[in-house]
DNA sequence: CGGTGGTGGTTACGCGCGTAACCATCAGGG
DNA sequence: CCCTGATGGTTACGCGCGTAACCACCACCG
């Protein structure tokens, strides 16, 4: 009794019946062979007890678990992703399925290893998945699914390159013809970086604009300041600035301020995130605004749907995005 | 051959021993029995076949797998998190175990439930268990390890008291007497928000200061500019703000120049965490930097240390905390 | 030559579960 | 009265693994 987590035999015993009567009844077995007296004598006799099925007895039984591994990759995680995990979590829960994360840090037993381990039903990846992580699930006969390839409109690459072109089209809207595109430092942020790029380059290409003026906003202060220098200096003919993110952007706009250039009126900043402290900074940023939630359920839902065969009707972007004009435009 | 993964029989047969045999090498059992050129063709046949061991097996053949879980909190997660997570990840590796991330959304199967399916080796948590939940994992015989309690001196707690007594040392040292602390409006973290909030009461007491003036800083900008006023109004002694983070900081920061309010003169201000951002408004921000790695570090130290029993000697406190001084102090 | 003690394996079993195959009981029809 | 067909269960087996118990073999000693 004590510490012995309860077994379907303890409840058999209990409830009077065959080990196997729990089992089909606990189960909801398809072939009904049950009556309902039994049937209620065994749940009582289960929920008396506290009985919870073993993962293990029942993966090994089945040849595979009921898990579904969610796949975080190696970049640095915010509000977004938590919330990300969150609605998958729900959804696949409404399921039968349990999400478990793995971070792909750098250390640990990696993706196909744990997911062989723990008989997965599918790993769910947000990213794409490397092709060697691909081919030895595939391998393995786990089901892999990544929400989207780049080919066939990843989404959050889709995502991530509407942000560039909303972008763009507050900043040309407002008549600004020579753009620049600051990039962030850290490499890893470049699977969302550079579609984001894509997107500012795509909207300037639609609008016969020239092309947008990439330079790369390093960490510290000082360094940010000779970034923004440079920019001045090397393409004066820039009036307005897409950011990779609000970050980035109120960087740039402290470099500005160091050097005593007029924002907006020399140079206009969007950004993108509509974080917190996008309100505060002086003056207050124009920005992107993804709602949180809305973009995990919008990304979750793609995923899961990619999980039973079938595409997602994806939520209108007007709930996960938005411009939020500020004074910085 | 296709798909289907490969089990120690198929070890067993091609590397021409028992499975037992295999079983032994494989787990380096302690009474060493096995002949070395024997343990080679076990682990060549092994290597060749790409065997992982299945965790359904192994669970049930021992009564529990080596899965510790990981409950995170409901908490808005940073870059902290994602560094803690990594970091209990690569020291529960070196001892065997996998570590298996679940995030208390208030979805999901509840953490027992999920304990017990996944017959964990025991749950480890950065913050203290709901009573209720630790009651449960005990009556499942489940191993429950919050990194600490806060009559012992739980770890999150102890670091998140001290970050407010630094900040009260730099501000006395100044020779500011009347200090006020700006709370977050998001009750979810008052997980860390009270700790903090402990630590400058006590490090007021402890000089000897009237205790600190407490007020909330809301979320949107002009309830910022309100909230600040209304401190001025209500307590004009106070010179000096502790701010629970640099978030919060940067909204007073905020508040203060809407309403002319010189800082530091008038008014000082010192953040909590080194943030990026803390160094690009203006005034650069005065703050208690956290080096996340090495927090991160030393709490999954202190986690790991108590799974085995023992405690851990900790970080040393300057490692993972100091004093970045810059313009609002 | 019989016993004794290693050495290097093997055989046998059970962990908790799902499920195919089987069986007891009873009503109804020929 | 026997056979048939439901109905409502039960018995038996195997999933992949760890491990206790067992055994074949050989060297050695008395």
């Amino acid at each position: 009794m004590t510490g012995r987590r309860p077994t379907s035999a303890d409840v058999a015993r209990e409830a009077g019946v065959s080990r196997a009567t729990v089992s089909y009844v606990l189960n909801d077995a398809p072939g009904e062979r049950i009556a309902q007296p039994t049937r209620e004598r065994v749940l009582a006799a289960a929920a008396r007890l506290g009985y919870a099925p073993s993962l293990a007895g029942r993966a090994l039984a089945n040849g595979h678990s009921d898990i579904v591994l969610l796949a975080m990759p190696d970049v640095p995680s915010g509000e977004l992703t938590s919330r990300f995990i969150d609605a998958v979590t729900r959804s696949l829960a409404a399921q039968g399925l349990t999400v478990v994360v793995h971070f792909d840090v750098p250390s640990a037993p990696r993706l196909p290893r744990l997911a062989a381990m723990l008989s997965v039903r599918a790993v769910l990846s947000l990213l794409p998945l490397p092709d060697a992580e691909l081919a030895a699930l595939r391998r393995l006969g786990v089901r892999a699914v990544p929400a989207g390839t780049e080919s066939d409109g990843h989404a959050v690459a889709a995502l991530t390159r509407r942000q560039g072109r909303m972008q763009v089209d507050h900043l040309a809207g407002a008549g600004h013809t020579h753009l620049a595109y600051a990039l962030p430092a850290d490499p890893r942020l470049s699977v969302f970086a550079d579609p984001r790029h894509d997107g500012v380059r795509q909207a300037c290409a639609a609008r016969d604009l020239p092309a947008p003026v990439a330079f790369t906003v390093p960490g510290d202060p000082p360094a940010v300041v000779a970034a923004v220098r440079a920019l001045l200096d090397d393409a004066p003919q820039v009036t307005a600035i897409c950011a990779y993110n609000d970050e980035v952007a109120l960087a740039v706009l402290h470099g500005m301020r160091e050097l005593g250039v007029a924002v907006p009126a020399r140079m206009a900043l969007i950004g993108v995130d509509g974080i917190p402290l996008s309100a505060y900074s002086a003056p207050p940023l124009t920005t992107i605004t993804v709602a949180p939630a809305a973009a995990a359920r919008h990304l979750a839902r793609v995923a899961v749907a990619r999980l039973s065969g079938d595409r997602a009707t994806p939520v209108p972007v007007e709930d996960v995005l938005h411009l939020t004009p500020r004074a910085t435009t």
